[in-house]
DNA sequence: AAAAATAGCAACCGCTTACTA
DNA sequence: CTAGTAAGCGGTTGCTATTTT
């Protein structure tokens, strides 16, 4: 960053931008000088941290004691790491954010030296990276032992981010899905969650696996959802969907009784949904997804159970406010939305599951298994996926049918309910148990 | 070589939470 | 209990450096 001002030159004002005060001298914004580092770092060694507006009124700069802190925190804290993250960082960092999402504070709180400021913008600009050439965003070693801590947290009743973090699973660049129901009946109604993974993962980027695995994991998230509270705004444009999901939302409740079913409806293998459903659920009665607050025996039903703030990734967030009334489209509306690609989009020469997610994915699978059976899948084990070795990771996007992955049911079931040219969803189940 | 695109980083903004009077 | 204030946090923006066209 070049140096263009010092402490109280006149570029301090035409850098503040006007509105901040101190004493009527305009608040400096902007990239810190040497000098003011200098300055900042003298008054900290002579009265040491924190009191961040003393900083501010006593120092002589004409910072607010919010940059300050911001300043000293980021760049002068003597305990700095200075230099390129580490591939052990690297790893730490990718562990601890399947498990957190993005608390940025509490991953940098684990790795001495580093901010969260610069996990931060390491983690986005990765993200960016990944998304950019569809690779998933965590090795899938870390995938598969958030997603097994995630399930046993469960059956403990603890709750844990990491599988239903939109990051979690394979990243995509999206193109809208088109597909096109044609032979989809009446009674043949798609599963909302369908409508809503597809929907999500075209208008946000976000992967559909991510909701997937998010509407799978956590067997009554419908419910859940419906519940949460609303302690998170709604920025920008999302809200149009969050409003929009309203509607889809409420179709979904006919189907949660039943997640099993729907699970599989998705292509999920009986195996797999029974443990999500059934052993992680059992009676539906554990908790609120993404709530630190039990839904024990002990509670009321009728009693709110936000007495703890809820620590969920953006997307649960998000999700979090599906419930919440406002008005949207009809869930017909997806339809114009949601068509079937093109056929030049289905041939297999163009399909690569690196591109539009699971459906691809699905087709990807489907087209290589049945022209190529005799091809030997090439699993090639790679604990830090990193930007040296991309064609590994698109290499390892074959570990997901493994039957051990969590999603590794997925592509070979679905595939067994989808042609190329027509979706056949499976009819919404008759629902018996109520256990979803 | 110049322009455009992209990456990386620093700092700001707005919100929430904790604390205090 | 309430209002005001400070600090912390996460998302976003804007700038510079680097790479690509």
């Amino acid at each position: 960053m070049t140096s263009k001002v010092g402490v109280g030159s006149p570029s301090v004002e035409e850098a503040s931008g006007g509105g901040n005060t101190r004493g009527g001298v305009p608040l400096k914004k902007g990239p810190w000088t040497k000098e003011e580092d200098a300055v900042l770092m003298d008054y900290i060694r002579k009265h040491g941290e924190g009191n961040w507006s003393a900083v501010q009124k006593h120092s002589g700069l004409a910072r607010c004691g919010k940059s300050c802190r911001l300043r000293w925190a980021n760049h002068l804290r003597p305990d700095l790491k200075k230099g390129a993250l580490t591939p052990e960082e690297v790893r730490r960092i990718n562990e601890l954010h399947a498990k957190m999402g993005n608390k940025w504070a509490q991953i940098a709180a684990k790795l001495p030296g580093r901010t969260d400021n610069e996990i931060k913008n390491y983690w986005n600009t990765r993200i960016k990276k990944q998304r950019r050439v569809g690779l998933q965003i965590y090795p899938p070693d870390i995938c598969f032992q958030a997603f097994s801590e995630n399930k046993q947290n469960n059956e403990l009743g603890i709750f844990s981010s990491a599988n239903s973090h939109p990051d979690f699973l394979p990243i995509n660049d999206f193109e809208i899905p088109t597909v096109e129901f044609k032979k989809l009946e009446p009674s043949q109604q798609l599963y909302p969650w369908a409508l809503v993974n597809i929907a999500a993962s075209s208008f946000f980027d976000i992967p559909a696996t991510s909701l997937l695995a998010q509407a799978l994991s956590s067997s009554n998230t419908c419910s859940g959802l419906s519940t949460m509270h609303p302690s998170k705004r709604i920025r920008g444009s999302e809200s149009w969907f969050f409003g929009m999901t309203d509607n889809l939302f409420q179709a979904c409740h006919q189907y949660q009784n039943n997640g099993s079913l729907f699970a599989q409806s998705l292509g999920f293998s009986s195996s797999y949904t029974h443990n999500l459903t059934s052993d992680n659920h059992p009676s539906f009665s554990g908790e609120i997804p993404g709530s630190h607050a039990p839904l024990n025996g002990n509670s009321s039903s009728s009693e709110p159970k936000w007495a703890k703030k809820l620590e969920l990734p953006s997307l649960q967030i998000q999700m979090a406010n599906w419930g919440s009334p406002s008005p949207l489209p009809s869930l017909e509306s997806f339809d114009t939305l949601i068509q079937y690609p093109p056929n030049e989009h289905a041939d297999s020469g163009s399909l690569s599951p690196r591109n539009s997610g699971l459906l691809d994915a699905v087709l990807y699978e489907s087209q290589t298994s049945k022209a190529s059976k005799h091809n030997s899948h090439q699993e090639t084990s790679c604990d830090v996926v990193d930007d040296s070795c991309p064609d590994l990771q698109e290499t390892q996007w074959g570990t997901y049918s493994n039957p051990i992955s969590p999603l590794g049911h997925s592509a070979a079931s679905v595939l067994s309910e989808y042609t190329p040219t027509e979706v056949h969803w499976m009819s919404p189940p008759v629902n018996s148990d109520g256990g979803w």
